[in-house]
DNA sequence: AGGCCCCTGCCTCTCCAGTGGCAGCCAGGA
DNA sequence: TCCTGGCTGCCACTGGAGAGGCAGGGGCCT
């Protein structure tokens, strides 16, 4: 089911675009001021963000930037101004779509879906072989000698975004980020605990990872 | 370069976007009707399609069929018509974007940079090699002989600023300021220790460097 | 009530960052 | 010709940050 993190504060607008999105199978999440927003953002990974940019605590292009550099998926801006710059503005730093206020349900929802599909073939590759252990991201499963091994939430979370960016190095920070969220960032301690578990559980020699990497002082990596 | 595939019969809007597109560094090519542009489109793979509704031979909505299947380059959509149900139906078989026209030519390229920067990450390459070793700013490695090479931190982020500017000299109080910050701008000699580390990794006679150089009382340079 | 997961605290150990000393090279001046 | 000063490269050393291992308690969910 595709999440929605919808950014507004007037409950009138969240209401019918709740009701709507609802009925048509997206799962979704209401944030009324920025600060929400981000915080609801790092916890529940939503897949498409529909941003008011008139937002009580903050301007709406801080949560944009605030967004964009960990958050990857599409953000469609809402906004009662019409003028070219803001437009302009918007779309450079980050969003994916501009729709100006009053606008028709219908084609927010078509943009949405257009939105969504462009974003969608990312995610394939859903399975991913080791020597020693199979991940298969879509079915969040793990296989070892043919049997499943069981990861704990943490665990699969740190998995998932180490595998999706395998072979490439994922600094601490943006791990700590993407699992824990924005606030966890300096809590590398954590990742000692969870990498060790994971390596007790994966790893054909734990004390001598193949597979994942620690990069002394950068961060850790995924290598198949 | 990014190729932009102009199909639109109007010819002073043809001449407008094509001069606006040119000055802005992109490569244009035009057609006046969908045939034209569907034979273009297999010929010159463009990397980002504007498309006119309005053709004299065909309707809009069969050129973007005839695209998506085979073409997953993004496709934004210009139209005089306003109605929701036309912007629905464009965008469900595969428009990523719908401009009305009349329409503002700094959103619409606005719209197009944003188009073409979700499409990007599949086909950035942040390689860099040289005779000898080989830098991939992406995954954060460096390859020698086929064999990976450890970096520490502050190793790489020197050897990251030197081949970001490759080629251009890097003065010695930028490449200090950019790795350990403003307050250390006049610490020279932690260049001498860690350049001297990186030639020892990295170079084939570090007496004689060939690609990390030093440029005596100004900075460093890299060369391929 | 029980189980399990998350997080913490402590210990050990590795190794990197930064320091200081020294030698080589070059250019300019005595 | 020799000396000198500035810049660079090389090496050894040390403090400390960061990494892993282990054990245990608190709290949430079932």
């Amino acid at each position: 089911m595709t999440r929605v993190l919808l950014v507004e504060d007037e409950p009138q607008l969240v209401r019918a675009l709740r009701i709507n999105l609802r009925t048509r199978g997206y799962e979704v999440e209401a944030a009324p001021d920025g600060r929400t927003a981000l915080d609801l953002a790092a916890r529940r990974h939503p897949d498409v963000v529909v941003l008011d940019l008139g937002l009580p605590d903050m301007d709406g292009v801080e949560v944009i930037e605030g967004l964009r550099g960990w958050l990857s998926v599409p953000i469609i801006v809402l906004s009662a101004r019409h003028a070219s710059e803001e437009k302009v503005r918007a779309l450079d730093i980050g969003a994916d779509d501009y729709v100006t206020k009053p606008f028709g349900m219908d084609e927010l929802l078509a943009r949405l879906r257009a939105a969504v599909r462009r974003a969608a073939p990312a995610e394939q590759a859903a399975v991913v072989e080791t020597a020693t252990f199979t991940v298969d991201l879509a079915a969040k499963k793990v296989l070892r000698d043919g049997r499943e091994v069981r990861l704990t939430p943490t665990e699969w979370n740190i998995l998932e975004v180490l595998v999706r960016n395998a072979g490439r190095l994922v600094g601490q920070r943006s791990l700590l980020r993407e699992v824990w969220g924005p606030a966890y960032e300096k809590e590398t301690n954590y990742l000692r605990v969870y990498l060790a578990q994971l390596r007790r559980k994966l790893e054909p020699d734990p004390a001598r990872p193949r597979h994942l990497i620690t990069e002394p002082g950068m961060g850790y990596r995924f290598e198949r």
